[in-house]
DNA sequence: TTTGCCATCATACAGAGGTTTGGGTCACCT
DNA sequence: AGGTGACCCAAACCTCTGTATGATGGCAAA
């Protein structure tokens, strides 16, 4: 039970399935993607128009979009910009029975990982989407961690943050009492309290946490 | 005099003037884009092969390639791969008359800037330049920061580098000799001149420049 | 009002960091 | 043979860090 709540509530593990979201409004390419996807034993989500998927949950998983440029309502380049607002951020693998080399430039400028002319061979959108896939894997994982190291410093009171910025652009404990106005004695208690709740022990690893967060000042 | 000797000599000043270099076989491709270019005040250097472009040493500036795709002797995709091995990694422009999507595709996953389809207009290009030149300028300002890095801690002796290794990995001098079998008192001298030669003065600093070295063990 | 958190400071002590001074070995190069 | 530089160590001395222990006051939620 230890293990399982383990490795249900640590973040970073990872272990759930990818997938694949995809959106066509042709409903044998949604049929055929599906069958493509699912015998490389990926998840699939299927949405016959963007409006569908935005108001999809799609799963706490590494994943990505299969996109048709050419799509009910919205282009899908414009589509692509309305993901990325929504903190949507999946990557997109595009696919076009009608495009042209800006509009895959274009996306590929956005961030696509890939453009796909119809009809395209299986394996390129199995690599596009397996590419894509492990992009978003990494990408999750980098937020992931981010988000953990923003969550503990959401815990410093305000002093606490104001001694470690100064702490961490080297200055001696002095001197932060000086530019803060208190004593020696009373930096030296805000800088173990950030120690202890930022989880680190040593000025080095506090250092490297601090430039993960982009401390700077 | 001392100013225009440190404005010389200080790297990152980045104030020559930024380039473009044109590769196309075709006489009046290169004469249009060197007037173009020269239009917005572009330095230009000219190559009607891929090979003279290779021969010919490109100046120390910012600056970027404006290639044609198909070209004499190798295909621009594979061109551009030669670059980067070379070393030679200024951003990169195509333009073809006759591209498909596939091939912009791979361009772009390659790295390249823009992929332009002839005729294209004027200010395209000219956008694509100006916003390969800036990304040429970040590259080169990057660049320089870690070579200058890499060169102070080329000073280091072998010793100092294990000192280093370990004292920004956070632990304390007697571990570090505990590990290096020496003498704590030796630590301290081997990190006071790691302190001097790499130019800090707090290990805060210290960190930071390890970090951008990738020092990790 | 009581409780809790934040913030402040003092004294005292232990331990870690850092420099200087002075000394030694060894390998390599001129 | 002498010089240079890397490498090693010790004693002395100072500064800085870190952690108690104990105490005061403000402020807001229960």
């Amino acid at each position: 039970m230890i293990q399982q709540t383990s490795g249900q509530t640590r973040p970073g593990t990872e272990l759930a399935a990818p997938f694949v979201a995809v959106v066509d409004d042709d409903p044998a390419v949604l049929e055929a993607l599906d069958s493509l996807l699912r015998s490389i034993s990926l998840a699939t989500r299927l949405f016959g128009s963007p409006a569908e998927l935005l108001a999809a949950q799609l799963p706490d998983a590494p994943g990505c979009i299969v996109l048709d440029v050419r799509l009910p309502g919205v282009s899908g380049l414009d589509f692509q910009g309305q993901l990325v607002e929504r903190g949507i951020g999946r990557p997109i693998v595009f696919m076009t029975g009608h495009g042209d080399i800006p509009m895959s430039v274009r996306a590929m400028k956005a961030g696509a990982v890939d453009f796909l002319s119809k009809p395209f061979r299986d394996q390129d959108m199995l690599d596009a989407v397996t590419s894509a896939i492990e992009r978003d894997r990494q990408q999750r994982a980098a937020t992931s961690s981010r988000n953990e190291l923003a969550a503990e410093f959401e815990t410093l009171t305000t002093r606490e943050r104001e001694v470690m910025t100064h702490v961490v652009a080297g200055l001696m404990n002095k001197q932060v009492a000086g530019i803060l106005g208190l004593s020696e004695i009373t930096v030296k208690i805000h800088r173990g309290n950030v120690m202890r709740k930022m989880g680190v022990r040593t000025l080095a690893d506090l250092v490297r946490k601090a430039e993960a967060l982009g401390i700077k000042p």
